[in-house]
Formats: structure tokens, C-alpha cells, sequence
DNA sequence: CTATATATATAGACCATCGAGGTATCGAGA
DNA sequence: TCTCGATACCTCGATGGTCTATATATATAG
């Protein structure tokens, strides 16, 4: 992407990927990407901090492993890191609802008013 | 609000409110407010900074004007602006969209697959 | 031997948000 | 009269996140 947005959209994007199984930086940008329809590229000086970030605030915990010769820092979502993902999504829809009503996606000249 | 999100939503949104006629911060402030359901509250330290960085791009212009003893700065959209608000509202959906694809609300176990 | 993909990590530049502070007018209430 | 809340503008400094660039290291393809 090349969107001012962003915020931290990063960090619940990267605990919804870790919510779905144990994974690794590199593969959290991959899915990302995918599932994003290509739109977020994660880079590396956005996506290796906020791991460690949220492996510091005890969301993901880490664990290394050795897979075809490369090694791998696999993250895993904590019960806390699930709550907090919880939150965020949350928070997250009340702010694209905000963001709606501001823009005034209500069908205006449609069939409203 | 008291969110995590906001990357440059907030110069979205001022656009947009000033896309509708001529207006000014506090008012600003008010309608994105009032608009959002009381989910923004965006802080001077926000806004003025903000409606400059606009005026200094020239998507805004301003003028001054006395209501009621109250000097107001007005800011209206200029041309460049009315494009820009454009545009940055297509980056927005799909933004919005990207987000939407990471977090699988893509009514999953309802009746898709 | 070199380039690309995989895989992690850090440093520095850049810039936006926010809390807190400051200035000033007006109307309402004590 | 004095004070307080609402209106109305502005700026500074702390904080913190993103991005570009750089670095390391392995496996595979040409």
C-alpha cells in the first residue's frame, strides 16, 4: 500500500494473522499481503519492530526453529494477546463506523432524504 | 476516540467536512464529532497543525471573519483539494477493504463456505 | 559466481498525535 | 463585579511509529 492510514492497523492485522496458528515474521507479511488482496506491504522496518513490541507487552510469546537450513522465529498468540486482539477489532469497527459517518456513506441523493 | 488507528484520517475528514462549505476548526472539530457519533474528538493539538499543513498544500484556502465578536479563520476546499479528498476517500475503501480481508469478515461459518 | 527468494534484525530520518500551555471574547450566574 | 464555561485561535515538546537503507545468512537457479 502507499496509504497514509495505517495508524496501528499493523499490529491487530499481525495478531489476527498469529490468531490462526503459530507463524513467523516473514510468513505474517505474506498472508497479509494475500489476504489483503495485495493491497498492505509490510515492510521489514514496520513489521520486525512491532513483533517484538508485541512480544514485549506479552501478546505474542516467540520460539525458534530450524526449517530447510533457514531459521525461523515463530510467534504465538498468548490468552492476552487474544483478548487484545478481541479489543482491537472492536475498536477497529467503531472506528471505520466513526470514519463513515463522517464521510456520510449513508446513500445520500439515494433513496434517503 | 480514544483509538489507535487515525494514521491521516483526520486530514480525510477535514476535507470533508470543509467539502461542504466554507468552515472553521472549532467547527470543524464539532461536526467531525457530532458526525462520527461522538467517536472522534479531535484535539487542538490535532487540528490546527492539520488545517495548516492543508492550507500550506494549498488544498485549503482561508479567510478571516468577525461573527459576534469572534474572529473566525474560515477554510474553504480549493479545486486541488475537492481532487485530493477524491482520492484520498478511494484510498480509504481500500484501505478499509485490505483491513476487512485480513480480519476475514467475510461472513465465515454463517453461509459462505 | 551471481542473483533471487527466504529469513531476521537494526539505525536514522521523518513526521503526526497529543497533553499542556497561552491568548482573547462573550454570556450567564453569584 | 468577578468568575466560569463556551467559543476561538495557536504553539511547543515528548513520544512513538513508519520507512529507507543496510546488514547478516542460507538455499536454489542460471
Amino acid at each position: 500500500m502507499d496509504s497514509q492510514f495505517l495508524g496501528s492497523a499493523v499490529e491487530m492485522m499481525i495478531l489476527e494473522v498469529a490468531a490462526r496458528g503459530p507463524t513467523y515474521g516473514y510468513e505474517v507479511a505474506q498472508t497479509v499481503c494475500e489476504r489483503s488482496g495485495g493491497y498492505f506491504d509490510l515492510k521489514e522496518g514496520s513489521l520486525y519492530p512491532a513483533l517484538h513490541r508485541l512480544e514485549r507487552r506479552k501478546l505474542l510469546k516467540s520460539f525458534w526453529r530450524e526449517v530447510d537450513g533457514r531459521r525461523r522465529k515463530y510467534y504465538e498468540l498468548t490468552s492476552t494477546g487474544r483478548a487484545e486482539l478481541a479489543s482491537r477489532k472492536s475498536a477497529w469497527f467503531k472506528f471505520a463506523d466513526g470514519v463513515r459517518g463522517v464521510l456520510g456513506t449513508r446513500r445520500e441523493g439515494l433513496a434517503g432524504a
